[in-house]
DNA sequence: ACTGATTTTTA
DNA sequence: AAAAATCAG
């Protein structure tokens, strides 16, 4: 006889407590099974077999267990396609409902509607729930019903509606007792999966000190200074909840929680506007610049070979950290739009691969913020330069000389550019598309 | 027992 | 924020 059961299926919300899906399915009236799946789709996708990201899955997943081992349930995971998994499942227990938190990207929201397809032909219930952001979706609308697409606005009607109801905590511990009880099921090795291992990765703690928060407004400009919270990958992966750390935010730093504001304005962008979820230009004239899209040029780029070393600093620190500091994500997206005219796609998928803490709805808006072709961006004609940024960021070259010793030596590259000839082809070719 | 105000709970 | 529960008169 199959166990009745609901599940509540994990993806980017790696955590037992305020958890509004978990909370959701743990007060049904069924013994709850929580799953992960590890996405065949997903992962074969992925060229680097040393990816720290599915690494830190992999940990997330055992402590997990290990939590829910005390309290007699186990994790049940997966390693295949959404959809066989589902079909694995059904034969396992016999389910009436799967809660899940909702996804704004469009291979999650694809994923989702087979998924809830298959399901209810099955006579199977699919329930989502808002919980990786805190405000969706149509929350936050402009007076005339439409979607906000400049941040200002977004952020004061976004205060606006925000009440301490939002950032409360789901108290899914109450109901911990409506966990199935089966022993521990083992969760699949890394090496199964053509993954490795490497247990000398250490990633950033979810504890985040109150004087960096506190201070974060006057620091966070800094690349040479810890002034930002590293909690990316948390939020990536749910490790931490949005609204605990929005409850932080609220009492040690307002600039922080703008932060905040922008990853729920890039997310409900995302949710509106279906042609930047499939990849395209916000705006779309945008997508018949002329790009020159050198792939010599990208690969000094991405090598951090550039010869302006405030860019190269950072493609450095992402290529051997998975991180790279904000103020110099402006920077090198900038040059690499501007300086070299490469689409912004080529920058977008770089960083998709080498950053830990990606996420599609900010790595894209902040790439297309770069370009200029973003809503809310800034406008074509404004070229970073590279010398200025420095001299404003990081006076001390203390940034730089971490990351690009060799700084004053014979084997530091010239410049791949000179700076004033790229701004005004970088001018003139957007121009030609762009000027009425 | 009723009403409006206040407090608590809620998803 | 809104609904539900509790309280004062």
């Amino acid at each position: 006889m199959k166990p009745l059961v609901n599940i509540v299926w994990l993806r980017r919300d790696l955590r037992l407590t305020d958890n509004a899906a978990m909370y959701f399915a743990l007060k049904s009236n069924r013994p709850v099974v929580p799953i992960f799946i590890f996405d065949t789709h997903i992962l074969d996708k992925l060229t680097d077999k040393t990816d720290k990201r599915v690494l830190f899955i992999h940990q997330a997943l055992q402590e997990l267990q290990l939590q829910l081992t005390q309290l007699g349930s186990s994790l049940h995971v997966l390693y295949t396609t959404p959809l066989q998994a589902f079909e694995q499942l059904t034969q396992l227990y016999s389910i009436e409902q799967v809660f899940t938190n909702h996804d704004y990207e469009q291979y999650g929201m694809d994923r989702d509607a087979q998924i809830g397809n298959y399901l209810q032909q099955q006579g199977i219930g699919f329930s989502t729930y808002k919980d990786i952001v805190l405000l969706e979706k149509e929350e936050v609308l402009k007076d005339d019903g439409g979607p906000y697409t400049v941040f200002t606005p977004y952020s004061k009607k976004w205060r606006l509606h925000l009440t301490n109801f939002h950032v409360k905590a789901y108290p899914t511990e109450r109901y911990f007792a409506n966990w199935h009880q089966q022993p521990p099921l083992p969760i699949p090795e890394l090496e199964q999966m053509g993954f490795q291992n490497d247990a000398s990765v250490t990633f950033p703690t979810t504890a985040v000190a109150d004087t960096i928060l506190q201070q974060y407004d006057q620091q966070r400009d800094y690349p040479s200074v810890n002034g930002t919270s590293l909690l990316g990958i948390h939020l990536r992966f749910g490790t931490i909840s949005i609204r605990a750390l929005a409850q932080k935010a609220m009492k040690l730093n307002q600039t922080f929680l703008n932060e905040l504001i922008w990853r729920d304005f890039y997310h409900q962008i995302l949710w509106h506007f279906p042609h930047v979820r499939a990849g395209k230009a916000f705006k779309q004239v945008y997508d018949s610049i002329q790009w020159r899209n050198n792939e010599q040029e990208f690969a000094l780029w991405c090598a951090g070979k550039t010869g302006y070393p405030i860019v190269d600093a950072g493609m450095r620190q992402l290529n051997t950290t998975g991180y790279m500091h904000n103020r110099v994500r402006m920077i090198v997206a900038s040059f690499l739009t501007k300086h070299l005219l490469i689409d912004w796609r080529w920058g977008e998928a770089y960083f998709a691969q080498k950053l830990l803490d990606f996420d599609f709805a900010a790595n894209n808006g902040g790439w297309q913020w770069a370009a200029g072709c973003g809503c809310d961006a800034a406008p074509y004609f404004r070229v970073f330069n590279p010398t200025l940024q420095t001299e404003k960021f990081d006076p001390q070259l203390r940034y730089i000389r971490k990351w690009v010793p060799e700084l004053n030596s014979f084997d530091y590259p010239k410049p791949m550019v000179v700076h004033e000839m790229a701004r005004k082809r970088a001018l003139e070719t957007y121009g030609a598309t762009l000027k009425p």
